[in-house]
DNA sequence: TGCTAATGAGAGGTAATAAA
DNA sequence: TTTATTACCTCTCATTAGCA
């Protein structure tokens, strides 16, 4: 069944209101630039459209095949391909935006949780430490004049930050923590 | 200065090989379509593109002024703002795509660092936990039967991970620290 | 030559507004 | 209110030019 180059696709139509005065067959501007231009029926872009989702790239063979089951110009289905590979493009870059968007918001709202926790650590680092040293004294001041703790505060030799250049970039962040935390950043910060 | 409908646009023009074979005056292909267009010049582009810069959006008293000016219909002016619109929309879509890419992509690194530091500081804590076991342990053989320590390592009463629901989803990450502090996660995973 | 990117323009839909 | 106009948007098809 072929289909009729349908000005009116499908059989339904509500009478639209014609909004311009075609004058006859085509409408023509100041540059003489005449044009006329016919939707592709269901049908076949249906066909087009199976045919694409099949294989997006259309060699010589399959394009002539398609021209002559749709009736149309070989050269037509070639631009409806390429058309339609632009077309699968452009929603392929908005659907990539709409996921790393959320990917994004969920980051940010991770980093907050995590900066969050080193807040957190290095409070409670900073509680055992002032405990260690009541300990350390009070066992200074009652019996042994030396201590043999061996415990430090020192860094592990590795970080991380300094591969990455992030010294000092640990709260230069959208996100603030504005309580009594700030105390500790710069008591903590290196 | 009226551009004349360029076949052959402007004035300077490198000899393009001609390639369509219309003959005369349009093709026509299976549909009956038939069409032809003229790229606008130079000149007019320039000015279409100066106007748009200047402001996106065409009343209509710019838009027959740019007309005239152009020598083009008033509707090819519109068309042009159009698709200009569509173009610059999707131009802004590929920029603010990369831009989002770069940023996730630092956010990743910064994320890896956060956790990196975490995991450090985990270790420290569970040094200095021991460091206090060892302390009292030592205080209350020794002399007295009775801790007077205060110190716990209880959590801060505060926790914005619960605020984002990120309770447990600490280390789901695609960066993996695989080394000893492994050990330490489970440890203090709360 | 074939593909891709850029571009021009038609078709239908929609919303705001003016006229009947 | 209904109807007609108008502008704008999205989708679509086609052309042109540049690249390989």
């Amino acid at each position: 069944m072929e289909s009729e180059y349908c000005e009116e696709e499908g059989g339904e139509e509500k009478p639209r209101r014609r909004r311009k005065k075609n004058k006859g067959e085509g409408s023509s501007n100041a540059n003489g630039v005449v044009l006329r231009k016919r939707k592709l029926s269901k049908e076949q872009v249906n066909l087009l459209e199976m045919s694409f989702v099949d294989e997006p790239k259309l060699e010589t063979e399959r394009k002539d095949k398609l021209a002559s089951e749709l009736g149309l110009d070989p050269q037509q289905v070639a631009v409806w391909f390429q058309n339609r590979r632009a077309r699968w493009k452009n929603k392929k870059l908005v659907d990539e935006y709409s996921k790393l968007k959320s990917e994004n918001d969920s980051a940010i709202v991770e980093r907050f949780s995590l900066e969050t926790e080193v807040l957190k650590m290095k409070e409670q680092l900073s509680e055992a430490e002032k405990e260690i040293q009541r300990l350390l004294l009070e066992r200074n001041c009652n019996n042994n004049p030396v201590s043999t703790s061996s415990f430090s505060m020192e860094q592990p030799s590795f970080n991380h930050g300094e591969y990455f250049g992030m010294e000092g970039r640990l709260m230069d962040n959208v996100f603030f923590v504005a309580d009594d935390h700030t105390t500790y950043i710069t008591l903590w910060d290196y």
